[in-house]
DNA sequence: GGCCCTACATGTAAAACACACATGAGAGTG
DNA sequence: CACTCTCATGTGTGTTTTACATGTAGGGCC
């Protein structure tokens, strides 16, 4: 985005889907398709973009962040349903923590912004 | 950094510097080097890259965000001087109230995170 | 059969970031 | 005066992250 006349402004932290994703499967168990419409109220952004998302859940689970198994019989196509394992629960803590460290940042920005 | 065994986490906000970089020349015109070394405190990063902040400068440049001068007879190299334009503080300002947004978001994931 | 919705996935381009190196002025040291 | 150091401005290029497009397939509806 650094170059047109387009200097719109978003903010976003990066990777932010990652940790979101974390969370809602230590809340319950979940496949794809379900993560990917209960992720923007949590992430704040429109639209979450599908084929990153499953590629994120698949190098979760590459790394044993997360398990997978098939769920079929009941309508419709097959869903693989993710869970959150004991690595996966320290990784999100690990974003709670350098999330902090983030809205400290932006706090710091913003107090200056403000002048104070 | 989605890949090997190495989940190191950072949450970062992305182009972060940009809005530092507006805020310091906000505060005063100031040239490349002196805002690399102004950066870290304000973005709470160790090292800010050289040659992507001087990209960043003339990239903000060339769409009018700042304005720049040559001023030599100092001892040492010559300096390029920036300075904020008004556009660059309209800028400075969108950034600023996506930083807000963007600190909510953060807010609203740690509350959740939290059980709350 | 044609159309839509769910569900999972790959391909690839663009944007952002990291790492490495080049250039040159001046200042200090042996 | 050659050598090295700091200040200062840059270019080149690879890697990571994100965005946009497309493919496959089951099942319900009309």
């Amino acid at each position: 985005m650094v170059r047109p006349g387009q200097w719109g402004v978003r903010a976003r932290v990066e990777r932010f889907s990652e940790p979101a994703l974390l969370l809602l499967l230590r809340e319950r168990p979940a496949h794809g398709y379900e993560l990917l419409e209960a992720l923007p109220p949590l992430t704040g952004e429109a639209r979450v973009d599908m084929g990153n998302l499953y590629r994120v859940l698949r190098a979760l689970e590459e790394d044993a962040l997360v398990t997978s198994r098939w769920e079929a019989g009941e309508p419709g196509p097959a869903k693989r349903i993710y869970e959150l394992t004991t690595a996966g629960k320290g990784l999100l803590d690990e974003w709670a923590s350098a999330l902090r460290l983030s809205r400290e940042r932006i706090d710091t920005f913003l107090d200056r912004y403000e002048g104070r």
